[in-house]
DNA sequence: GTTTCATTCATACGTTCGTTTGAATTTGGC
DNA sequence: GCCAAATTCAAACGAACGTATGAATGAAAC
């Protein structure tokens, strides 16, 4: 057999039962038997079951977050130094998720895993983390920032990681997300998905931000509401 | 021992272990050993370890239902069939996960554990969720249609399930949600992370009603854009 | 004091786990 | 065709898993 393709088979197999079943209880006798090979080859070819997870998240999420830093900078490009309009900033971070769904072939059990990667245990993923998402969500925060006028730091992150939190909710919940939406919310729909969490992101930093602005010019008589404030000037919705 | 006590102190150990390691990387004996119980306990109070699971997860999740829906009642009365506003039914919704962190002794665990459910793939959780989520959500989902003018069902329930994600997320992430954010988002403040939630919420309902409504309106030649809309002056517009 | 029933206990059962081993097999360079 | 390295294989390792068992223990009921 040929020596690469084990090696994916293996991922291939460990990607789909890591997602549905987790990694504690997805046992490597079952994803060898899955992929078709034998059981040692997973411990010659990745070392240790843990080390096979992160080569299967580092597969995705490498390229993901190639293209989010990608789109970013084609924005900043276009932009010629002047702020990167909000909504075209989150749709660089949401949509490259789904990419791959519709993309590679086995791409669409990743989602998933990505989702409920965040709840893992593994220490070594947490250092992963760090490397991998860390630089990415500075940028994209740095960005942010001067694209909502008002906008404090902690506002921008706090944004960001709760966009990160609605798309890993999605992802993760997977089928079972119409359980308790009477059917009506699916994760099968990428554009839609994305267009309601950049939707929700969207309006809630421009809020952060009005309720920041507010707060420092409380003296002036202006009316005080915790509800969202005016529309950002979006004009060409970018999307990619 | 007394009787009382070693069922309740096998649930408090295994709310800190499943919300710490996930269902199945908390062994029975881990589990029993932090509870400083015989191993065989378990297996007379709960049969099982998915059954423990289960009543781990009732024990928190009825009274924070129970909460909430006593919130959304008392909420609808003060409102006396005017729409109650959008922010009070939100953190009616979000603020009772959080009640039982500062309240119950050991409790601090159990919101890192929730977060991680959805992930879970045992199917007697499934059968759980709509039994214990389905009812409520539906009523939320209800008071949240009549007080925002224009919004879809769709939008309500993807509000919720948002919101629900964002809720979700930041309870999983624990202890790890600074690593990304430069150390600015922390999850230990429930009043913090109630307010953004909350207003992320809002403002993301707000958006999509706004939106709504400039689709069904398009033919008046107001501006045309995705972005979110003005806070919804909540009138009365007497609904049921 | 004896009976009764609920609970706790030490121990063992049969599986399955992740990993290792060493021989067989394939592959590629000469 | 041959050698050496890379890869695959069947088999087994010791450990840990969830669960079951039957005897010990405790506290009320009589």
């Amino acid at each position: 057999m040929d020596r690469c393709l084990t090696r994916e088979r293996i991922l291939d197999a460990a990607e789909r039962l890591f997602a549905e079943q987790g990694f504690a209880a997805a046992s490597m006798r079952a994803i060898t038997h899955e992929a078709g090979v034998n059981l040692a080859a997973v411990n010659y070819h990745f070392v240790t079951k843990e080390k096979l997870l992160i080569e299967v998240v580092r597969r995705r999420v490498v390229p993901i977050n190639r293209e989010r830093l990608e789109r970013l900078d084609r924005l900043e490009t276009e932009a010629r130094g002047r702020p990167v309009p909000v909504e075209a900033v989150l749709t660089a971070f949401v949509a490259p998720v789904f990419a791959l769904r519709t993309g590679e072939p086995g791409g669409g059990h990743f989602p998933r895993l990505l989702g409920r990667l965040y709840g893992e245990p593994a220490e070594s993923l947490t250092r992963f983390y760090e490397e991998e998402f860390g630089e990415m969500m500075r940028r994209f925060a740095a960005t942010l920032q001067r694209s909502i006028p008002g906008l404090e730091p902690s506002g921008v992150f706090w944004g960001l990681t709760l966009a990160t939190g609605m798309l890993c909710h999605i992802l993760m919940a997977g089928d079972r997300l119409g359980l308790c939406t009477a059917g009506v919310c699916r994760a099968d729909d990428a554009e839609e998905i994305t267009q309601h969490v950049v939707r929700f992101a969207v309006a809630g930093l421009t809020s952060s931000a009005a309720s920041a602005r507010q707060e420092v010019s409380k003296t002036r008589g202006r009316r005080a509401t915790t509800s969202p404030g005016r529309a950002p000037r979006i004009r060409k919705r970018t999307g990619r």
